[in-house]
DNA sequence: TTGTATGCGTTATCAA
DNA sequence: TTGATAACGCATACAA
């Protein structure tokens, strides 16, 4: 039954071409020294005309690596885990290194079933994408080659995990704000179950109180991450704080949702109130009425920086702890 | 230099532990006939307490089939590609297949270079997912294996492609709209330029004209797929057509945008105006004031259908043509 | 500089 | 029922 396609072209059928032994075709298309420079340009002539392409199974079995890693993420559909994803397969694929897909679906048992394949196709390292609010369980344990956490923390603080700086975010957004001298600043955010939302409600009190600031409300307003609560979180915010000039914003979605809600009382955006959102998820932030100021997190970087830590992880250099990837203002007229 | 992770085991590992020869235990492995029952399970046992796990490459190597699919998409940050790209990665891992994902960014050279290395890496076939209004160059006289091609069509007709049912979408809008008892129904879409935005609009004339009725406006309002275009188009229509009862959008961003600039004027959704969106993107869709009705595109379900049909091209049953996949009508508030 | 021979881990053939 | 042995395609000591 077909165990070789047909007309597959091997490096034996180069050899014969070229007239040489196998090992000299090996010799002369990896590039090794050890051949005449006549006979390494038969040999890549004949491979041209064949159009060979040598097997990457074969190599990966006698060299023990494939060139290919493993990308496993739990709930991909996940808008965040996609930027991850795209710069990592980026990076990768810049290195000739292939990126085998696995979504686990928040399932263990699919979770290590795909571990165990991947371990089986012998590839390189892993890249885990996770959501940000939880930590996983380590691999290190499990597994015979690197493992880079990304966009979530592993159960393992000698793993390298690679997260956003959610800090350094809610400080450029407050940072943002006060330079355009609001005093009675607000923040609608999200569930106080996801840390992200408590990290950046932490770091607004304490920038604000750095300027001699308190927050308008006096307490972040805590809800969902849809619109709808923006729109919700606004008027309750305008009824109980009126004076507020400002309003940091969980995500950008929220931060549409307070924009249509403050738009329908009357107040205008940003002479009355300025705006900030969060993600710089283009498709609101940019097609809001006015557009959003908002904070980018270089996801699609923190892909290419995971790519580069595995590599060096591969190569017996591994990194350790947590990483913070640094966050970037985008102004719109949100707040111009 | 290490050639081998000193930690695998191998086939002969187990067959040492279970005092036989390698190819017994291979038998017993995989289930073969020819091994007495004692000898199969003193092997499996020995494969179970070693945690065995067969060399996926090797396996490939002799098998010239490796259990792997190329997954290759143009632009796989637009939101389509994704619940297609889940849909195919879920169906295969239920098969035991893996996928190696390939994003060519639009790129002739990069979308070649990506083919090239995923033949060397002998994969079983191939799906490739476009963005439904181009046509992709066939693959099938480069490549000695089947390819689907998902969301998009080939420029060869024998080639199988998967789509949308455009027509069908549209067909349920019209008709839900006109079932509400309608009269009044205008049509706000994206560019002429786009396929998918033509054929729906073609379809829309075709149900009004069945049911002895005309667009409201006269003709379809076409500009960007965007909130902005939305909420433009709806003002417009508003000034020309003021007898509007129904809007019919191209998707589900033009919806909210038209939704919000209704408001606004004070029209009542869906009491003066009923809405319906396209393509049910639950975060515009749900998250809406109202929330939309709207058309579902199933893609996941089209990613599956993808897989099948590889599948019996794979086993040499190859399907051909254009084959559209069937969209479903989700009815939320703004037509309620 | 070239070629021979061996091994990577597995499956399949065929003798024993 | 079992076990040598030969592929699969490639890379590499080592001999020539």
């Amino acid at each position: 039954m077909g165990r070789r396609r047909s007309e597959t072209v091997t490096l034996g059928d180069v050899a014969k071409r070229a007239g040489v032994s196998i090992a000299t075709a090996s010799k002369a298309i990896n590039d090794r020294g050890e051949v005449a420079a006549a006979t390494r340009a038969r040999v890549l002539r004949a491979a041209a005309e064949l159009s060979f392409q040598p097997n990457i199974l074969a190599q990966g079995l006698v060299a023990g690596r494939t060139r290919a890693i493993g990308l496993l993420t739990d709930e991909f559909d996940g808008r965040f885990a996609i930027p991850i994803l795209l710069g990592a397969e980026n990076a990768l694929s810049n290195q000739e290194m292939s990126v085998l897909l696995c979504d686990t679906r928040g399932d263990a048992i699919r979770r290590n079933h795909h571990i165990r394949t991947l371990l089986a196709r012998q590839v390189d390292g892993f890249i885990v994408v996770g959501d940000s609010n939880d930590v996983r369980a380590s691999l290190t344990a499990d597994i015979p080659v690197p493992a880079v956490y990304v966009y979530c923390r592993s159960t393992n603080p000698a793993d390298l995990c690679l997260v956003s700086d959610d800090e350094g975010g809610a400080r450029l957004a407050i940072e943002h704000l006060i330079a355009l001298r609001r005093k009675h600043i607000a923040h609608i955010t999200g569930p106080q179950s996801y840390r992200a939302a408590r990290d950046r409600a932490a770091t607004v009190h304490t920038v604000l109180a750095e300027h001699d600031l308190r927050l308008a409300g006096g307490q972040p307003l805590h809800g969902e991450w849809s619109q709808r609560w923006g729109r919700h979180a606004a008027r309750l915010l305008i009824a109980t704080a009126p004076e507020v000039d400002a309003i940091f914003c969980g995500n950008d979605q929220i931060a549409s949702g307070v924009t249509q809600a403050l738009t329908g009382l009357g107040r205008r955006v940003p002479d009355d109130v300025a705006i900030v959102g969060y993600d710089n998820w283009e498709i609101f932030a940019a097609d809001c009425k006015p557009p959003l100021t908002t904070i980018d997190l270089n996801l699609q970087q923190l892909g290419t920086t995971a790519v580069t830590h595995l590599f060096a992880a591969i190569d017996g250099r591994p990194a350790t702890g947590v990483v913070r990837q640094p966050c970037r203002l985008v102004v719109r007229e949100s707040t111009a």
